[in-house]
Order: C-alpha cells, then structure tokens, then sequence
DNA sequence: ATACAGATCGGT
DNA sequence: CCGATCTGTATA
C-alpha cells in the first residue's frame, strides 16, 4: 500500500489503465475521507483516437489539461449534469487520458450515500448499495469529484491513486468502450479493462467474460 | 449570434 | 427507449 507517485503516471493511457484497476482512489474533502477500489477503466489514446476529446489534436479550454502533465485530474461536465474522472497519462503534448468508470466502495460509505441518494447508508436498499459509484458519473458524485478538480496533481494530499496488487491477467477482462458509437473505426478498439468478478462494473461483456473461462 | 451534440443516469 | 440539462464547440 504506498500512494502512486510521479513515474506511476508515465505511460501510455493503455499500460495506465491496466495499471489503475485494483488501486485505491481517494478525495479527502471537508466532509471527510471516501475511498473505492478502481474495477473498471478506459484508455483515451489521443490525437489519432476518435473517441478521444483530443481527436486531431483537438485543444481547447475543455481538453487543456489532457496536454499537460501525466498524473493530472481531467475532469469534465458530460450532458450538462454530470462529471467524469480521467487521469492524464503518457508525456506533455501527448494528450491521453484513462476514464475512471467504475469503483468497489471501500470508505466513506455513508457519505457517498447521502451524496448520491441524500440518505443514510442503513436506508440504502442492497441495489442502491450496488449502483453507488459503479458508473463515471456516479462515482463522482459520490466522491464529490467536480469540475473543481480538473487539473489537479494526484500527487497531492487530497485526490490521489494508493497502489494496491494489481489482478493477475486472467482476472481481466478486455472489451470496447461504452457509448461512443460516433468514434468510427474506434468503436471496436479494445480499450475498455474490468476486473472480471467485480459486482460494481457498470456493464458487462458476457460473451468476453465466456472467453475468458473461470 | 446561433445551433447542436454529448466518454450519463434514472425512470417508463 | 426517452428526457433532463447546459457547456463546449463549431459554423457563420
């Protein structure tokens, strides 16, 4: 258990996103601390990736902090109401990114439950447990990840990654990404890594799941 | 200045 | 499947 430092970020947004399942990541607010345990991610490859906001090189405001640094927060607003996690990979002006998209909840529990549902854990039915962070808008809202976050280091005290083992490769399961129909030829890039047991991914590849046994 | 689509979610 | 809800982005 150590927290990622610096070099943990330099990679692709591939190598990254592999690397990220199984770690912890954590936001100490004010309201406390919250932790979950990272099931599912997907790699954002930049400039030649059309589903990448970075796409053809791409830079404006929004995408900003995709060319920076790796080991940055891109965060962003989607359909007006919703935020998005991402962690900035590879070198400067190499804009890829790893979409966190789902979390085992592992701390902090109750105040994700009044975050999302404005109730006390105990009032929680079992599927409102379940649907507490398994998608990139709700563990946001449950972690209180917002726009203010965009840019910030992991590095830091407040957001950061603490490594954890990493699943063995059978435990893995490769798929495509979700909801990104538009992306043309990268529709069907295998880009998309859950942990194969985990309850909280927010969908499932049945017939990956399949090929990958038990 | 205007138009429009979107790396989502929850309810029908 | 549909609607919510609004910012970023492109086009003119």
């Amino acid at each position: 258990m150590e927290k990622a430092g610096k070099d943990f970020y330099m990679k692709s947004a591939l190598e990254l996103a592999r690397a990220l399942l199984g770690c912890l990541l954590i936001h100490r607010t004010e309201d406390g601390i919250c932790a979950g345990k990272i099931v599912e991610t997907e790699a954002y490859m930049g400039t030649k990736d059309k589903a990448s906001h970075s796409y053809n090189n791409r830079r404006t405001k929004r995408t900003e902090t995709m060319f920076g640094p790796s080991g940055q927060a891109y965060v962003y607003l989607i359909y007006g109401m919703y935020h998005c996690m991402n962690i900035v990979a590879a070198e400067p002006d190499n804009p890829q990114a790893v979409l966190i998209r789902a979390l085992e909840p592992i701390d902090g529990l109750d105040l994700m439950a009044y975050r999302r549902y404005s109730k006390s854990l105990s009032d929680c039915s079992r599927k409102e447990l379940l649907n507490l962070t398994n998608g990139p808008g709700k563990l946001c809202q449950a972690m209180k990840i917002t726009i203010k976050n965009n840019g910030e280091s992991l590095t830091g005290n407040s957001l950061y990654i603490v490594k954890q083992g990493t699943p063995k490769a059978s435990d893995i399961i490769t798929t495509t990404r979700i909801n990104i129909a538009y992306a043309e030829e990268a529709v069907h890039f295998p880009y998309r890594f859950y942990i194969k047991n985990s309850p909280y991914v927010s969908v499932r590849d049945k017939a990956e799941e399949l090929k990958a046994g038990r």
